[in-house]
DNA sequence: AAGACGGGGTT
DNA sequence: AACCCAGTCTT
């Protein structure tokens, strides 16, 4: 075992964080904690975990369930391809591997929403397996340890990182290898300001000794945020609101929102019919909203569109919400709707 | 290779 | 305001 793969493995044994899912080897549970856990924090992630394990079971169940109740489930978390995703694969699962989760990264790695990381992180710790995993965690520990200046947002950065954590791997102990190096990253060698002085690598690690730990790991980067302007049109009154079902592409795919017009020009047409409530600024990754709300009070009025149906404010919990629509209907109406 | 895809915490 | 989080998929 390499002098890496051991200090960081002792440093685990007695810094480890204790997690819902290290408590298993069973392998819904660790796929369903990796899913969760893509782009995510840990802390925001556990209580997601726990609802699904509650609501589902096990994969079958999963997979018998609707998308709309595994996407209610995951209201909130964000990146709701994750949770599409993981209802095809449980179906998948369920009647491609005859309801037996994959045991080989290959097979695993067919899964929708299952990436090289995920694939690696489930076969080394469900299967003990020797995939080495890269994550966030993982680049920054390797490019500060070995002082490496490749881009890990690039294809041929991302090889390079890969066949670093391939060659340092403890192959005895892939399970426990994996975990350690991405606690290390998450605990000690964090982005800003890591803890050198509590680190297992100490003066192993280039980084530190060179003090360039703050320029690494290095991006390409560039994300480019543009703005986008909503508006929705609230139909609602003491039993029933009006809701339409978004498509398949853009933004919050599948989920639910009241009738909507984007962009900054609205038909005067409409804005007679309708009355100002309040504006909302809500950021993602890569676009600023905007979202205006407006009151409809005749409904007869306007025409929006044809595809809304009234669902009754008792059923509104089951019908997945964007995060910025939630938080308008519990300001606004003191609506909760979970 | 680049862009799309959320929401929230940290600095 | 910028950066990042147990990344993946589409174009």
């Amino acid at each position: 075992m390499s002098h890496f793969s051991e200090q960081i493995q002792i440093w685990y044994h007695n810094n480890r964080r204790d997690l819902p899912w290290r408590e298993t080897k069973n392998p819904y549970h660790i796929w369903l904690s990796e899913v969760i856990l893509q782009q995510t924090r840990v802390q925001q992630g556990i209580d997601y975990y726990n609802k699904f394990v509650h609501a589902f079971e096990d994969i079958k169940t999963l997979s018998n369930a609707s998308e709309q109740e595994v996407l209610n489930l995951w209201q909130g978390l964000g990146y709701y391809s994750r949770g599409r995703n993981l209802h095809k694969a449980a179906k998948m699962v369920v009647h491609e591997f005859q309801n037996q989760f994959p045991r080989i990264f290959d097979d695993i790695r067919k899964l929708p929403g299952v990436g090289n990381y995920t694939a690696a992180a489930i076969a080394s710790f469900a299967y003990n397996l020797p995939h080495a995993v890269v994550d966030g965690n993982v680049y920054r520990v390797l490019s500060r340890y070995f002082n490496a200046d490749e881009f890990i947002d690039t294809p041929q950065g991302q090889k390079y990182y890969q066949a670093l954590a391939d060659e340092l791997l403890d192959r005895q102990n892939p399970a426990n290898h994996n975990q350690a190096i991405m606690e290390l990253g998450a605990l000690v060698c964090t982005p800003k300001i890591p803890n050198c002085q509590n680190c297992p690598l100490g003066d192993t690690c280039e980084a530190k000794s060179k003090k360039t730990w703050s320029e690494l790991p290095r991006k390409k980067g560039k994300i480019k945020v543009r703005a986008r302007q909503l508006n929705y049109f609230v139909s609602i009154n003491k039993q029933n609101v009006l809701l339409q079902k978004r498509g398949e592409k853009d933004i919050w795919a599948n989920m639910f929102e009241f009738p909507l017009v984007e962009g900054d020009e609205i038909d005067s047409q409409i804005l007679k019919n309708v009355r100002f409530l309040k504006t909302l600024n809500h950021k993602l990754t890569h676009q600023n909203l905007t979202v205006n709300f407006y009151a409809v009070d005749n409904v007869d009025e306007i025409s929006i569109n044809h595809s809304a149906e009234w669902i009754s404010l008792d059923a509104l919990k089951d019908y997945p919400l964007p995060r910025v629509i939630e938080r308008f209907l519990a300001e606004e109406y003191e609506l909760i709707s979970r």
